[in-house]
Order: C-alpha cells, then structure tokens, then sequence
DNA sequence: GTCTATAGCATGATAGAC
DNA sequence: GTCTATCATGCTATAGAC
C-alpha cells in the first residue's frame, strides 16, 4: 500500500515537474506542426490531436503501425477519414510526430532532473529513476518509439539511433566519473552502461510481465540500482 | 585474432551440433508442413523454401513483416508471385512456420546442453552462452520472433509468450538450485532470471550496436557472466 | 512445378459539399 | 472544421495455361 503510493506518487510528481499530460503535449506538437495541421483554433485541434495520438498509440501498439489502417484510426478518434486529413499530411506523418515528441520529452528531462547533483553515485541513482519513471508515465509513446523507429524513414531512423547513443552515453559518462572518483572500480563503462539501458528497456517492453509479478517502477528501479551498484561496486577479497 | 577465431568455432560448434544450417532447418520445415506445402519433390522444395525463409527474415527484419508485400518476397526469392503460394498457405502461415522453427530449436538446444550438468553455476553458465551462440547462429531468425511476435494470430501468440516464460524459468530454477547448495546468495530468483533474459537479448535486439564497439558473443558472454556473478555472490562486508 | 493473368478487395489520399 | 464520396493504387489469393 505504502510501495504502491509512493510509486503514484513518484510517478505523477515526474508528471508534474515535466509537464507531461496528453494535453500539454498535445499543446506541443500542435504548436510544433502548425504549418501541416490545417485546424486552426488550438482548442478544437488539441482536443482532437488527443484523441487520434491516444488512438493511433494504442491500435499500433497492439497491432503494430503498419497494419493500422487510417480508416480504423479515424474510427478510434472519432473523426472521419477525411477530417483525420486536416490533422496529418500522410500516414508517416503521424508517426514521425509522435516518435520526435517522446524524444524531446526525454531528452529534456534528462538534461533538467541531472542537473543539479553533482555526485556520480546519486547522478547514476537520478538517470535511472528518471529513465524509468518517465518510460511508465508515458509507456505506448515508449513501447511505440522502440518497436516503430526501424520502420520510418531513413533519416528519422538515424534520428532515433543518435538520440539512443546519446542517453547511453549519459549512462556511461557517469560512470565514467565515477570511476574517476573510486566510487566505483576499473571496467568497461560502455559495457555497463548497456547492460544498463537493456534493463531499463526491458520495464517498458515487458511491462504487463512484470506487473503480473506484483513489480511497481520504484521496486523495479531498487532492483536496477541493485544489480548496477553490486557491478561497479569495489571487490572486496 | 584468437577471441575471434574462438567465438567462431563456439558458434560453429553449437551449428554442427545442434544441426542448425539452411538446408537442415529447412528439412524440417518441409517435414513439419508436408500438407500445406504443394511441392513433393524435396530436393527443390527445400531449396526453394531455404530462399523463400531467407527472403523474408531479410525484408521483415528491415521494414516489418507487415509492410513486406508478397510480389516483393516473390521476387527476392527468385520465384513468381503465384509459385511462391506452392509453398505457403497464405502469408500469416509463413510467420507461424518461422515462429514455430525457432522456438522448437532453442527448446530443443536448451534441454540437450544442460542435460548432463550437475552444478549450478556451470549449469548456469551453459545455459546462458547456450542461449547467446545460438541466437548468434540463428540471428535473423531471433530478431524476427522477438519483433513479429504480437503481430501473431492470439493462439500463436500465446505460445511465443509461454515459451518466452518457460525460457526464464530454466534460468530461475538454476538460481534457485544454486541458492540452495549456498553458492549464490539469497535474492530474488525471478528478478534475477529477468535482467539476465534482459542482457541476453540485448546481443540480438542491438547486434549492430554491440559489433560496431568490436565486442562478439563470446565476449558479450564474458560480461553477462560477470555481471550476473557478481549479483549473485555473496556479499563479504 | 512454375508461370501469367486476374479477381476481389482494402488501402492511402483527395475533392468538394455543407 | 468536418463530412461523404471517390480515385488510383497496391495488396492477397486464386485459376488455369504450360
């Protein structure tokens, strides 16, 4: 009861802090798109962008993106083919928005929620609760991110693949410093900082697994701490 | 020059072993699939199958199984649209036939290779560089279960996910056997058994990734094996 | 055993009424 | 701003010649 709060809580306080609702982030990208989405009053197109990116995450996500069809979207959203079209210019449109969307969202809580802390032990322990709070108050946008980035566009793909090294790299920096410090003994911080970002994935693309097993995100994320802590910790024989 | 030389008979090794080749899995399939399959010659059925697979594992792993058109495979494969259906009773039927191959093999490589040992940790050792040479060996094949699984029929998809439950469990009841004879500590053996299955499939998830920093699977092996060891040792403080 | 030709249909996208 | 109606295209799957 205490675990499952805390982690609410956690959850929505990453929510607040960042701004991530389906409204404010609706906000952004009708304000990031304007010159596509043909609807002009923002009440009425935020409203509706909700409910086709809210639409379009869950159909893609059980079926995936390409076997959606636009007609079973507009559906979903409760529009009309044609009126989706005053919100997309195309298909892959859709998911170029929502793929940019969920990386500036990350990136920028990152870069915020990092800087202040200053020791590479807590830095490490922040990466990760961040990581992985934000990945469950947003999860379709992320499971949609991972399992959908090989299929767009050459150029949005490698998009994806430079902004996946760089919050590895965020990984292996601190680690890095750490090292530097002796917080943490001599290895292969590219090494660790993978292992790393396969246990994070693993949250998000195993998601109902785990929440059969009764896991919450803060217990999940004691667990990574623990398994990359007992890594880097010193040995002691 | 040395590691490389090893990692490629380990991976070679498990191939003869285990009998994985183009022509032998095809074999199989073509046994398994006699009734659909209109081709009775199995000299040309094999080879004819042995393109079709390799066909589509190369156009599904790149753009998606569902955004691969049949006219495409017909023709990477050397065959004509209306051939092709020789070979397959519709194109959902070629995904099942790829699933069912792949799962029956990694079932079969696990069970025969841990049979004949005794203690935990090598037991465990096995088992993961087992589970690593062959998804190194069967890579496209790997790749394709793990992304195309959900886009399955619900009957075929429930068996991708028992077999992915059943796979953990062999590698939680090795911690668990191993927590009993006291060699690893006490922890969470299902917890345990998912971060390991995390890093396993990491090596095929980002293959790319991991052969661009110049690290091959005997190598990724090494660090799996160190970072699970050193979670489950006991802690001497 | 493999081909060409085609049926039958669903899709992405657009035009124009309201 | 949203709709209905429609176009053009591409798809899976099959029939029948060779």
């Amino acid at each position: 009861m205490t675990v499952t709060a805390q982690k609410t809580n956690e959850v929505s306080s990453i929510r607040r802090e960042l701004g991530i609702s389906l409204p404010v982030i609706c906000r952004e990208i009708f304000a990031a798109h304007r010159a596509e989405i043909q609807v002009r009053n923002e009440r009425i197109a935020v409203a509706n962008l909700g409910k086709i990116l809210e639409a379009t995450l869950a159909i893609a996500n059980r079926k995936g993106f390409a076997a959606m069809s636009l007609r079973e979207l507009a559906e979903r959203a409760g529009l009309s083919l044609g009126g989706l079209y005053a919100y997309i210019k195309s298909k892959d449109d859709l998911a170029v928005m929502i793929q940019a969307q969920v990386q500036r969202v990350l990136q920028q809580a990152m870069t915020n929620r990092l800087a202040d802390i200053r020791d590479p032990a807590q830095r490490l322990s922040e990466a990760i609760r961040t990581h992985l709070y934000l990945s469950e108050a947003l999860l379709p946008w992320f499971q949609f991110l991972y399992m959908e980035a090989r299929h767009l566009a050459p150029s949005e793909r490698r998009r994806a693949v430079a902004l996946e090294q760089e919050s590895e790299k965020i990984f292996a920096d601190i680690i890095i410093a750490g090292q530097q410090t002796r917080q943490f003994r001599d290895c292969n911080p590219q090494v660790a900082a993978g292992m790393l970002k396969a246990m994070l994935q693993d949250w998000y693309l195993k998601h109902r697994k785990h929440r059969q097993r009764g896991l919450n995100v803060a217990g999940y994320a004691t667990q990574v701490e623990e398994f990359i802590n007992r890594y880097l910790a010193h040995t002691n024989s």
